[in-house]
RNA sequence: GGGGGAAUUCCCGAGCGGCCAAAGGGGGCAGACUGUAAAUCUGUUGUCACUGACUUCGGUGGUUCGAAUCCACCUUCCCCCA
């Protein structure tokens, strides 16, 4: 159940609570991307919790492959599996649609895909998706849908998401099926359903309107930051935005940088998720407060500061940049777990930050502020 | 004491007369990364007045139109015999 708690004036802001059997889900919310069970980089649920993570995101196709959703399932789902107690929300294999595209094939009924990780053939549609979402026991589980990449032909985008409807009412039709049966691990797993339409307007509200239809508990945005530019991802939410349910959390999936995120949530998004504080971390690039760092700059191999003086995470609590630079640049797993754990602990603290200044009645000002702050662009 | 082998740009290492500022790897430097096939990928790595010129392949001298590549001697290192 959705609570929108406070709609901001001058813009689409919004201000909500998901309540879920796993938790309160205060939004606007990151989401934390652990897609094989763990945060890349050596993140525990334990360090989550520490850093102050409200979701945990997890991958039905990775889970899957291995360890085997039925596995995790006997092991008691993934909370349980992974020590993580809070909410969790497994993406539906949706995006590998797309990011595995050369080994995948689509069909009406699914998509025929070639394990990445030995070539094995499988196929997964909507009820497959929503089988191991519900072994896997997820708060929330997301649709299966076709991501596609942009820019996209407008036929193809048309009829692809014709199909994406077509298996919402699917995923929606098995998942109340599965949750009703004996033993289910979470009997009241929730459904995100996912909008598509690549850039175009038309295609993208006339898709929105006809998943809302379905009753989900959310609604996503996904196809974005997939290959067009930043102004056509925020034209497209602007576009859609206006036929997504008021009383239902909006998710745009997979984004992105601290600008992306509080661009959007300006527009009216409560979710977000993205692998790049943890990639980029583990690739020396963090995120603070003043914009990017990468910390694999000679720059830096003398220099005694914390990442960011301010920051109260176990890197800058405890570690020099010239430390945690020598730590990654000599390949110690310490080195980016505390890079990781950085860059996920301001993730945290930056969506926190925007819930509390919507709270405080000052989300204008800090949207504004965000603005020169990472104009200037300077970290040091 | 006698015999054999080797010295290449930051390191390892290819090259064995012109197409060589010199493969490849490592390291260095920089960039990318947006529902994670990513501890990955890309660029760059002698100097400069940079679509060209200059200096460089242990040292010195030589052969040649032309040498990292051939010859002589020297230096250093390695191996074998005594």
């Amino acid at each position: 159940m959705f609570i929108l708690k406070k709609k901001e004036k001058k813009s689409r802001a919004r201000r909500g609570v998901l309540k879920t059997p796993h938790g309160e889900i205060e939004t606007p919310v990151f989401m934390n991307v652990a897609t094989c069970g763990a945060i890349k980089g050596g993140l525990s649920a334990y360090d989550l919790k520490a850093n102050d993570c409200r979701v945990m995101l997890s991958n039905t196709y990775h889970l899957h492959l291995r360890p085997g959703d039925e596995l995790v399932r006997d092991m008691g789902g993934i909370r349980k599996f992974t020590g993580w107690d809070g909410p969790v929300l497994t993406d539906s294999g949706g995006f590998q649609v797309f990011s595995l595209a050369k080994l995948r094939r689509i069909k009406e009924e699914g998509v025929y895909f070639a394990s990445h990780i030995d070539g094995k053939r499988i196929f997964m549609g909507p009820e497959e998706s929503m089988r191991i979402q519900s072994n896997l026991g997820s708060t929330i589980a997301m649709a299966f849908d076709e991501c596609i990449e942009n820019p996209a032909e407008y036929n193809y985008t048309k009829r692809s998401c014709e199909r994406t409807a077509r298996w919402l009412q699917r995923c929606r039709a098995e998942l109340d099926r599965l949750k009703a049966e004996e033993g289910a691990v979470n009997p009241e797993q929730f459904l995100f359903g996912i909008n598509q339409g690549s850039t175009y307007a038309d295609l993208r509200i006339e898709h929105m309107k006809r998943i809302r239809e379905i009753p989900c508990e959310g609604y996503a945005i996904g196809g974005l930051a997939v290959g067009e530019t930043v102004e056509e991802m925020y034209e497209t939410i602007e576009q859609v935005e206006p036929y997504m349910p008021e009383d239902k959390p909006r998710y745009l999936m997979g984004v992105g940088t601290p600008q992306n995120i509080i661009e959007a949530v300006h527009r009216g998004i409560d979710f977000f998720d993205c692998v790049m504080p943890s990639r980029n971390a583990r690739h020396g690039n963090v995120f603070t407060w003043n914009g990017k760092m990468n910390l694999l700059n000679e720059k830096y191999a003398r220099d005694d500061r914390p990442i960011d003086g301010n920051c109260t995470c176990e890197a800058c609590r405890n570690h020099s940049r010239a430390y945690i630079r020598h730590l990654i640049k000599a390949k110690e797993a310490l080195g980016m777990r505390l890079a990781v754990t950085h860059s996920i602990h301001f993730y945290n603290e930056f969506t926190r930050s925007i819930r509390e200044a919507m709270d405080e009645d000052r989300f204008e000002s800090f949207y504004n502020e965000y603005h020169d702050l990472v104009a200037e662009r300077n970290p040091d």
